[in-house]
DNA sequence: GAGATCAGTGTAAGCGCTTACACGGCATCG
DNA sequence: CGATGCCGTGTAAGCGCTTACACTGATCTC
């Protein structure tokens, strides 16, 4: 019974049916919706009435053609898969919201030529700024960059040296951290699993902490057995059967990140080996997952929040012309949980 | 030393720059671009060195603006935050990608304010189409996607009665089965912690389905005491603590989804209760996490990854003007790992 | 060999919006 | 009371792209 049209293809109305059918200019009606101190209240009223009568919608694209700007910032993050850059991720959104902004995302599943298509993609698109992970980048994407200067924040990382200004932590120190207390322990040879390394700076900073710290205790680089395979928790699980198969196998293993260790940790049981009584393995990040798992991971905690808040808010003065932004540290510490135990007796040795 | 003017705020370069560059016109390099066999290769080499030089990306906007297609379809799903829907939205991403379609992801945070809000933004993105989850929506959002005459899809549920074609499965006769399972292993007092069941119908339906097994099975509707809580691990474990608070406890306790079940068997571990000795517990979804707790949870298995690929085929074939889209009903299976057992004796009754 | 056909390219008209500028009306001021 | 300024609004010029249509030669057809 309704009265509706049999097949009206009803166009999608635009400002000027909004205009008419308000009795006003598509000027006015442009200004209710973008600056509506501008108009006096009764036309904008008026207006308004009639922007829900018709369900009007302001067209983006040619809003972005007129206005030149989008207010929408994009972010290339390599996976959407784990976890580890969800909770930052969405403590950035939340807080571009709260300034106006809309996020865009992406993901290059760890390829830089897929990432390389994403920034084009996002720039296409009108990104007033662009969100990136990690430094890693070849110099034709980063001439890209510079031609549409497009203003970039790199994230999860922290290096004030680079021309591009960074929001994170310092990956090889946290990791060199770890790395220190598992010496401590009396561990003395490590395993190690990390993502591919190359084209990860992240990675690749964090197994150079292993190293330094193994170093600085006199221990041999070849103490350390080094597997690298992408993050995903069958792949941790598959890479620690792999560094536990050998004659001299490892009484810890450390790994690039949480999934990799939980992977490792189920590993673990499957081979019947008791964590960390047989064997230790630490994590690095603390996703939730980390806390889950029995026994709870012994990890690096991650302040992925706060990284996600203040890279927006670096974000947006950015954009507001308070100037160049500056890089920017965030602390991390250890999660000592109960992955990580005292080196077992070295029972082969002894059995010799 | 690099030759590099000073300040030089080069603009973006456009289609008229490329086009001045290459000795063509603005419409051959448009045609090079969308439609290349339609431009001799001479031609298009020239035109294409030209694009690389200049860095050249289309704008999108402007694009959409003139073609009235953005190849772009939008999906709001409810959360980002637990991996519920990071799945079969990764799958539907993949599929569509295969089509050169993009996806443009919001969340709605489970309010029903929030999405009406997405989906407006989403249509003013120039989403050719929508992907929406569960049937619950008000009227004048469908009113507006109407007028905007958008092709919606409905994933996550499964119902032809409704006027928007859907893919999914019975959410219902999903969780009756686990019932009907529960029920079969001796539970004749049940507990269940749902998401709120108003404006989510994928909860309302699982509830109802539990109803219906108690029903064919003469249990009485108070033998079931429900707790509603947004999904989350916490709200999970509040819940369950509150649900076994009583001086009859249920003797399983069957979770909304997988989420709440993680968080009710943290809280079943934190009481001392050995699950499933003292208590069952049930989950919904069969996401990673399910398999990695301990002991594994029994919980229904959704086949996320084909809901996500069929969607994006029926998505994709609609825009082709293969005709309307068809509901499309996908199975679910019980996954009967270790968290259901057989009741316990009810020791208060015999004490009693 | 004249006319039809066609492939390759250019011309130009928008797509829906923002915004500089112009304009009229009204309060303010010396 | 005329000059001044401001406020609310309208006019119209693009923003960067696609595409219908027009045009030009070359190739074919009979």
């Amino acid at each position: 019974m309704t009265a509706k049209a049999p097949q009206a293809p009803r166009p999608v109305p635009t400002l000027e049916d909004v205009a008419r059918l308000a009795g006003v200019s598509t000027a006015t009606v442009s200004r209710c919706l973008n600056t509506p101190d501008r108009v006096v209240k009764s036309t904008r009223d008026r207006v308004m009435s009639a922007v829900d009568q018709l369900g009007y919608a302001p067209n983006f694209g040619a809003r972005a053609l007129a206005a030149k700007r989008t207010n929408t910032i994009g972010a290339i993050i390599p996976t959407m898969e784990n976890a580890i850059f969800a909770r930052g991720l969405q403590a950035f959104q939340e807080e571009l919201g709260l300034h106006g902004m809309t996020l865009l995302v992406a993901s290059s599943s760890y390829s830089e030529d897929v990432e390389r298509e994403q920034i084009r993609t996002l720039c296409a698109r009108g990104a007033d700024a662009l969100l990136l992970i990690g430094h890693h980048r070849s110099q034709g994407t980063l001439d890209f960059l510079e031609a549409r200067s497009v203003p970039v924040l790199v994230a999860w990382v922290y290096d004030p040296d680079k021309p591009q200004p960074s929001i994170g932590f310092d990956n090889r120190a946290a990791m060199r951290e770890m790395a220190e207390l598992v010496i401590a322990k009396g561990h003395r040879r490590i395993g190690v699993i990390s993502a591919p390394c190359d084209s990860n700076d992240r990675a690749s900073e964090r197994v150079q902490g292993i190293r330094e710290a193994m170093a600085a205790h006199g221990l041999p680089a070849d103490a350390m057995a080094l597997h690298e395979t992408p993050y995903s928790i069958e792949n941790g699980a598959a890479a620690f059967r792999q560094v536990m198969d050998c004659p001299d196998p490892p009484t810890a293993v450390m790994c690039g990140n949480d999934v990799l260790a939980v992977g490792a940790l189920r590993a673990a049981r499957q081979m019947g080996l008791s964590v960390p009584d047989d064997v230790s393995i630490t994590g690095f990040d603390d996703i939730e997952l980390a806390q889950l798992v029995d026994p709870p991971l012994t990890t690096v905690h991650v302040p992925h929040r706060d990284m996600g808040r203040m890279a927006a808010r670096l974000l947006v003065q950015q954009l507001n012309g308070d100037g160049p932004m500056a890089s920017t540290r965030l602390d991390t510490y250890l999660c000592d949980r109960e992955t990580l135990g005292v080196a077992p007796r070295q029972r082969r040795h002894i059995a010799r």
